[in-house]
DNA sequence: TTTATTTATGCAATCGTTCCCGGTTTTTTG
DNA sequence: CAAAAAACCGGGAACGATTGCATAAATAAA
């Protein structure tokens, strides 16, 4: 099955000229005649003619697409944070090519291999939670390959990065549970190989320690899949269940780990936030429906997505390789509501 | 910034051969002696070599990529679908090329030339809620691209389309709510333009009339945005509570309509499903966390992905022009929980 | 009128790869 | 030992578009 597409020389052809007069004509050169110009852009309206974008890009060098990875796009975070970059690159004529990782290292460098061979323009990328060696991005990004790390950042590599002030988030978060009178306050976090797991583990610690609570490790449980699966979140939790000083409050420090609480809560008849009070990190547009609605850490995901795909497109378009790269963090949203336990205004 | 990558030239400079051996060398052709092609294999993998893509999908016109609209990727169906789609067009050396209408009839047409001028293969698509013209998609079906419809399909246009049973799931969540004592049962529908929403009224309809209940329209709302603005929502509600039949009971017939159905009633202080009762549309994987916990209605929205790509794929790699076009249809899933009014289990 | 300049167009190379068509060798066959 | 057949490799066109350079005709200046 083909689909025979009108090209340049279809054009010359047809109104005796030469495909470089026909390409000058379509792009208003100032040394074709008016009369040429106006037979040649009449015709090609009237066959529907369109440039083939890959004949260009194989001049160009360039395919004008992007890639985007991600753990998964069902992420409410990642499908916002999409949206964004999208809104940007459609804009500027970039198409954008999604991978999911699924949270494995393998198929990240599957996707990474992938996507280079579709020899895109640069890359977007939060890395999945398996990932702990980066030679795979390390080697990319020493060709110059343009490379911009959003939420999900890495350190040692020299490049834009977007993230949230996590430190902020999880410090806030821990800091409002205090003051609801929480001194067990237990963190089911993710993968330990990530950055915004130690910016918010350091948050979290600083709060308690900025209240005089003893730092306790015991009290954190690290979920390898991010909450993934639910198996995971429900051992986690279990686990810091019997700590001695045993919890009453839980800061759950990614989407799927809140909701995979939750349903553990809900599973084993704990009330929140009588029996245990809680706050997550999401930014699913549910969370007030829930009962008790919940509160919650927000990242502004459709902003990290805007402002990465700019850094990015901006990197490509230079024409000398850049070499100052900025790290910019933009600041959470608190929302607070029921499940914290702020008791008395229930 | 230029990242270059190594060519069959470098090879061929490199080892003293020729373009065309080389090639061959690669792809194994029988006439090419053992100890050349060992040379150029050997030295290709050193060097990293990776054929360029480009190249190639300008001389065999195809660019192995296919295109997906869709409303909204943050819609949990459509990134279900998403998912199914590209577990299988990975494996078959295809990438996909996410774009969104937002519900758009003018977006949709923007996203479908868009994608047209980057030379996609084929076509997954679920129209968005405003299209009752479908001349842009006829346009390229005619000249024989190939197209398959998803969820919200076109029957005028004869081609592939999967789908699920709309028809049976409605009529079993009416006859659910009729089970459970309700004879006044409202309908929040999607855009009165799309089959889903046809095919969910007839079987709102068919099980009222199974069961002698009158057929009443004005316990219809159609919202044209299918949820997506939640004052459309709203209005619709509560248009329909006044009803002089006041409905004991709602059907949400889309994913946003069921939660912005919710978010008036927990809004308005109504209780679910003393107040009144529900059952909604959804593929959400949280609507067991609501309280009460939410009756829905699932689609089984990775399977459909998977079967509309691989239709899409025969059709893109079929010699001939496919002439003769399945008809898919999947079985929805009724998960009955709380919100339904099963009063007699609470 | 002759030369210089402008105006309008065509030729051909280029991007990376494949593949048809030849052309040498070397080996096999009668 | 000559002729036929493999075996192996290179040249060059093609895919669609752009662009530097050459060229032709028309016009302006000398």
């Amino acid at each position: 099955m083909k689909y025979e597409a009108v090209t340049i020389k279809d054009i010359a052809k047809a109104l005796g000229l030469s495909t470089s007069t026909v390409s000058r004509a379509l792009r208003d050169s100032y040394e074709i005649s008016p009369e040429t110009k106006k037979r040649v852009i009449e015709y090609a309206q009237e066959i529907n003619y369109r440039p083939n974008p890959i004949a260009l890009s194989l001049k160009e060098k360039r395919s004008q697409s992007i890639g985007i990875i991600v753990c998964e796009i069902a992420n409410s975070f990642f499908s916002q944070a999409i949206n964004g970059i999208e809104s940007i690159a459609y804009d500027k004529g970039y198409n954008v090519i999604i991978a999911q990782s699924h949270e494995s290292y393998e198929r990240e460098i599957l996707n990474l291999q992938y996507l280079a061979s579709r020899s895109i323009d640069g890359l977007l990328i939060s890395v999945s939670s398996e990932t702990e060696n980066f030679d795979h991005l390390m080697d990319l990004h020493k060709r110059g390959f343009p490379i911009v790390f959003f939420d999900r950042i890495v350190d040692s590599l020299n490049t834009h990065k977007v993230s949230v002030d996590n430190y902020k988030g999880a410090y806030d978060a821990t800091i409002e549970l205090i003051n609801n009178g929480h001194q067990n306050i237990a963190m089911v976090a993710g993968s330990e190989f990530l950055s915004i797991t130690k910016e918010r583990v350091a948050g979290y610690a600083q709060a308690l320690s900025d209240h005089n609570i003893t730092f306790d490790a015991t009290q954190i449980e690290y979920c390898l899949h991010g909450g993934m699966l639910y198996e995971e979140v429900e051992t986690a939790i279990a686990r810091l269940l019997t700590n001695k000083n045993k919890p009453s409050a839980v800061i759950a420090s990614a989407d799927k780990l809140t909701t995979n609480c939750l349903r553990y809560f809900k599973k084993q008849g704990l009330q929140v936030p009588d029996n245990i009070a809680m706050i997550g990190f999401s930014n699913l547009d549910l969370t007030d429906l829930l009962s008790p609605s919940l509160s919650v850490i927000r990242q502004p995901a459709y902003e990290i997505g805007q402002v990465a795909i700019e850094l990015l497109i901006k990197q490509i378009e230079n024409k000398r390789p850049t070499t100052a790269f900025e790290k910019i963090i933009l600041p959470p949203q608190m929302i607070i509501r029921e499940s914290s336990g702020a008791k008395k205004t229930r």
